[in-house]
DNA sequence: ATGGTCGGTCCCCGA
């Protein structure tokens, strides 16, 4: 079973470069983020006609998430991190999935940038992150297999920043932003990119300015967090860089995880 | 080459 997010930036503006890496890449489950649109100007039809299950969480020109999939869920357990009522921002879809190998619950998770650090961006997403914390504390006391995904807009260490000295104050590296995604790893999850590939520089985003893209000016901020139950069964995990260098991308790529399990009939 | 981006909205903001 093969899951992946992706950070589209406009799914109106990617809906061309949706279909065409979905059917070239064949997965099951993908999460989308910044979908920049509300629930009803989401190109389901074009989707739902390539055949896929959506559920979409949209918001007027920011954010907005989804959760497509092959096959529909056992049940949409979350349209909305909880933790503050007062939080509007549509980040957060969690879902329940059948499968061969046991329940799998995938969340699909769009991160506050943060950004600047001083203003109330910044403790914003440190909220996001310590409720995001409890949420999957919550289920890892079961043996459902559990897949985060999404764009954490954190970058974990200095290996994922390819100039860490000039993002060291940027709320993307900032230590309050990396303490808080060590914490996520501290609970018992597992980072699967870097557990597969430990000493690679790869990335998952590239500005659109300033040819970030040319000169390999990238940062690894999309990311799948496993149980330890889903990392038992974690047979790969890439990230379709190519995607990047493709007429009218997104600035990021997408990121997938392939697990030992299948659809239960 | 002394600049170099998008997308969505509304006259700029967020990333």
């Amino acid at each position: 079973m093969k899951i992946a997010s992706w950070n589209v930036n406009s799914v109106r503006k990617r809906t061309a470069n949706l279909l065409a890496w979905l059917e070239r890449t064949t997965p099951d489950i993908v999460v989308l983020q910044e979908l920049k649109c509300q629930a009803e100007q989401f190109p389901r039809l074009e989707l739902e006609s390539a055949g896929w299950h959506c559920e979409v969480v949209g918001q007027k020109a920011f954010n907005g998430v989804a959760m497509l999939s092959r096959r529909p869920p056992l049940e949409i357990t979350a349209r909305a991190l909880p933790g503050d009522p007062a939080d509007e921002q549509s980040r957060y879809v969690e879902a329940l999935f059948d499968t061969t190998a046991g329940n799998l619950r995938v969340g699909g998770i769009y991160l506050p940038n943060g950004n600047p650090v001083a203003t109330e961006k910044f403790p914003y997403k440190l909220g996001f992150m310590r409720r995001l914390r409890e949420r999957m504390a919550g289920f890892l006391i079961g043996d459902d297999m559990l897949a985060f995904g999404g764009d954490y807009n954190v970058c974990p260490t200095d290996m994922d920043v390819y100039a860490p000295a000039a993002w060291a104050d940027d709320a993307l590296c900032r230590p309050e932003s990396r303490d808080a995604f060590r914490s996520l790893l501290n609970l018992g999850l597992t980072d699967a990119f870097r557990a597969l590939h430990p000493t690679g520089h790869d990335y998952s985003f590239w500005d659109y300015q300033a040819g970030a893209w040319s000169k390999d000016h990238g940062l690894r901020i999309d990311h799948w967090l496993l149980s330890p139950q889903a990392a038992d069964r974690l047979r790969a995990c890439g990230i379709d860089k190519s995607e990047r260098g493709k007429p009218e991308p997104s600035d990021h790529v997408p990121v997938w995880v392939e697990l030992d399990a299948a659809w239960k009939d």
